[in-house]
DNA sequence: GGCGTATGGTTTGTATTGCAAACCTATTTG
DNA sequence: CAAATAGGTTTGCAATACAAACCATACGCC
């Protein structure tokens, strides 16, 4: 079957994709997070072998749109950053997978 | 359980995502071809609510990556613009899934 | 024929952003 | 005390998604 002109309406175009999450280094992140309570800095750079700049980045980012919470302690005398995963966070991941599962199926 | 330091060795970091592949506009129209064996500009232009000018760039830059191909010929007397996918550009789709599907269940 | 509009795109300009290098502060080690 | 290490943040840069502007041809119609 060849497509042609103006055969369907253009009912929902492309399903909407949550860019925040989408990118695949927070989608590394969250799932981290969904499965673990909170973890802290360095252990997030190691297991996905982020630059600390990078994950610093994605990190804030994700705070600001409410996915996640970040938290600064010490640990002794160091500087200690954790991060949880927030409802939202929750949310917005499944909803993400069912937006991409769509996008799959678009024509299915 | 909360994730602490130097806990795993960084074995794999972060799956491998294809950029190309991984942008949600591009995600829809290899959905979209992977379906229907061949089709044209206007069709993907409505169906998918994309821009004439961004769904240009991307059918160039599929075509580029050899996700798929691009036919130019004429109907009647206007141009013609016909895209279609190309065996690697299926591949590369279920090997995107299969990436992500994996980043989903990281820690699982 | 002439002229405005529609069709089918491509190219250009811009704002966003992913990434690491550079930087910063404090701490530990030699 | 000097140098290295830990734990991050900020800066600079290159890539890029997107639409506006543009371009060429075709069609409607007077």
């Amino acid at each position: 079957m060849t497509a042609r002109r103006a055969d369907p309406p253009a009912p929902q175009a492309i399903p909407v994709i949550d860019r925040t999450v989408h990118e695949p280094a927070r989608m590394a992140i969250l799932s981290v997070l969904d499965a673990v309570e909170d973890a802290d800095f360095t252990f997030l750079e190691t297991m996905l072998g982020l630059s600390k700049g990078n994950l610093s980045t994605h990190l804030t980012r994700l705070e600001e749109a409410g996915l996640i919470t970040v938290t600064k302690s010490f640990r002794g005398r160091r500087p200690l950053t954790t991060a949880a995963i927030t409802d939202r966070g929750r949310t917005a991941r499944t909803e993400h997978w069912e937006q991409l599962e769509r996008l799959r199926d678009l024509m299915a």
